[in-house]
DNA sequence: TGACTTTGTTCTTACGACGAAGAAATCAAA
DNA sequence: TTTGATTTCTTCGTCGTAAGAACAAAGTCA
């Protein structure tokens, strides 16, 4: 057993790598402060605080902006983090569409372009049209590569920690021979990241939604597909093969219909989008010729339509048992419900509550707190983003080298 | 967000302290290294292994065993780790038992005292037991109290992260005016950790047993009550508020028993203990007046009773529930089955994975590895002490320091 | 106005890791 | 046995980083 040794060792730069990364975190959590008021929380002295500061600020990455209020003497000179310095790329390969963002260094999308495609099934046509949004979107800011940081790929599988650009050959066959990691990095030649696209939801809730300033907290996906990724300790948290969070075939019902997995009675089946809208059409019949879709649901439930907002209490009951089971075995702080059907917010919420109730102990319920997002569609290739932006703060080498002083 | 400032500042002491942290962890987790195999693997510079060494020495923590094989030049001297410095305690308040260890820093049982005592109605009386108990290993065994590290306690009841010497007062409402961290503290003047029993039962896997060399693993106590522990990237995973694992009380059968949480159908009321012997004694009979035990059960299914076999199958199957569910939650790398009724070994692991396998993704199953604890009914004991180690081992300054040069 | 505070910089000092050089121990081949 | 190469480990001087003291600058408050 390791008894923590995540750490490396450490030599004299080593010790300034690691003091300038605490500085630059701090900087970028707080937005503003002094270097004195630096000084004091970190406990360094004030002229190491200094010089790293002097650091950053060569390296673009931090500057001063302005005075703040006097403590009884001379005003602080309070360093911000430079949030436009670099970009950002996030790549969302969905089930049937692909989404790109731009986002700079505080999460703030900068341009973003989406396409629908049948990813599952074409890896060559998916990959290259994911090329053309991203150029697509470097172009239309004109921003030069060397202000990139690197490039974050969602993507509709679980990912093995051991090889980062492999899909699952059992979720999606066709990749069976794509590294996606590779592709991308011999494309554009910057730093490449792949995750789950659930993980990645988490990991934008931890930093730009309902879960911002915790570390702990489960996000859930509710689409086509259902999983989970878990944020523990500020981490994405894989699982020993990378499928923590599958919980799409979990069987809930075990007199339920057949699941392609082969189980039955899994929740995907039971509550996944085409479950839903099928459900719809029995309810609440069709609409035009193909049926109502999710949205349709959404605009039901909200307007107050009976039939859908029997399907969504429905819902809320399945995923309770499944929720009801995470809070007992994981006990997050937040539980957050993305996917567009969560736009419905306490509709579901409220039975799905009620539904945890009655399967998890109330000391674990009293400690989780249950949402829904407020992020939008766009999460999840906002979370990829974030994921180039987490490394980058850890390991300020990350961040290119900007020559010329000039800051962004 | 956090984006990962677990580590603190460094200054030049900060920096040998790091460093000569992972060389105490790899020395120890060697067993025997030669000075020059470390500065190898660490990177460290020949001069500063040789240096910390020596500090490690002067502190009777490591010592020169010999010379080893040469690799072509002068034989190089491995340096051991001395297990038998320093002791630590382990206390296990159970149920209906108090059990303390006195180990080494190899996990070693030097002395052990059990009593039967009604705990969960009986605070003080509890506390004043294990406290002669604790006294009654250290007279055994002649330990100076300099030469102890600290005390670790499994309680069993969730422990929440902010008041770690405080039990649930939902799960154990006559311990709620106690805190134990404080009164061991008191009575015994050290260091004092306080956990879940099933959390240390998982570190105690984690460190001794079926995990050992892994550091992500779920234990879970089969017992009076049903408990789980994680151990994520070496560390006790406790959740938001504690209750991390609290698998007792979630809900697989709707249509089950009523349990005393107010829930139906919880894991707790189908395969606790108690339940296991009332359904024992409905399908065995009754043995002598007090009906069959739970070790009758277990010999039972041994010898190929029909009736004890049929009982554990039944087990198996809903253990497969919760199991499932975490499998796909969690993907741990190995769950570790405690408690007296795992000793029936495959008699229960077969059915348990036929279940499994009716529930999980084949994915995640594939990388788990369910296997029952070969540590014996000292395991969550050992865990308690192990707390303690694995503090130290990270924190090289909880050992105290021994004024005079002598190894032990 | 003047005493006191707070901020931030400069310069010296201390500490720990590194690297070169060397001593000791061993192997291998002549 | 001798000689040279190799490996191990220590010694000593150098360098980089953080700390601390002293100081200058910019405020506050009475």
């Amino acid at each position: 057993m390791r008894a923590g040794m995540a750490v490396l060792t450490v030599d004299a730069a080593g010790m300034r790598a690691q003091n300038s990364g605490l500085l630059l975190n701090m900087i970028w959590r707080e937005r503003q402060i002094s270097r004195a008021e630096i000084a004091r929380r970190t406990e360094l002295s004030p002229s190491t605080v200094s010089a790293i500061v002097a650091d950053l600020e060569q390296a673009g990455l931090v500057r001063s902006i302005g005075a703040g209020v006097s403590r009884g003497g001379r005003r602080p000179t309070l360093i911000g983090f430079c949030d436009e310095a670099f970009s950002l790329v996030g790549v969302e390969l969905g089930a049937s569409h692909v989404t790109v963002v731009l986002t700079d260094l505080r999460g703030r999308v900068r341009t973003q372009s989406k396409a629908s495609h049948a990813v599952r099934g074409d890896p060559e046509g998916s990959l290259q049209k994911a090329k053309e949004l991203i150029q697509e979107c470097l172009d239309a800011e004109r921003v030069p590569r060397r202000s990139v940081v690197g490039m974050g790929v969602a993507v509709p599988s679980p990912v093995h920690p051991a090889s980062p650009g492999k899909m699952s050959p059992l979720i999606l066959p066709a990749w069976k021979n794509v590294d996606v990691k590779e592709w991308f990095e011999t494309a554009f030649d910057m730093p490449v990241f792949v995750d789950n696209d659930a993980n990645l939801g988490a990991l934008s809730e931890c930093f730009w939604g309902a879960g911002s300033g915790g570390e702990d907290l489960t996000y859930i996906k509710l689409a086509t597909g259902i999983g989970a990724g878990h944020i523990i300790h500020g981490d994405v948290y894989r699982g020993a093969g990378g499928t923590a969070g599958e919980i799409g075939h979990i069987a809930v019902d075990s007199n339920g219909p057949l699941c392609v997995c082969g189980l039955r009675g899994c929740l995907v089946t039971l509550i996944g989008s085409t479950a839903l809208t099928e459900r719809a059409r029995e309810l609440m019949g069709t609409r035009g010729r193909k049926g109502p879709t999710v949205r349709d649901l959404v605009e039901g439930a909200r307007a107050g339509d009976a039939a859908a907002k029997q399907i969504i209490d429905g819902m809320g009951a399945w995923l309770g048992i499944a929720v009801g089971g995470l809070l007992n075995l994981l006990n997050p702080a937040i539980v957050v419900l993305g996917g567009e059907i969560s736009s419905v917010g306490e509709l579901l919420l409220d039975p799905l509550r009620a539904s945890v109730r009655q399967r998890a102990l109330s000391v674990s319920m009293a400690e989780t707190r249950i949402v829904t997002s407020a992020l939008g569609e766009r999460a999840i290739a906002v979370g990829a983003a974030t994921l180039v932006l987490q490394a980058a703060l850890r390991d300020r080498s990350l961040f290119p080298q900007q020559n010329v002083g000039r800051t962004a």
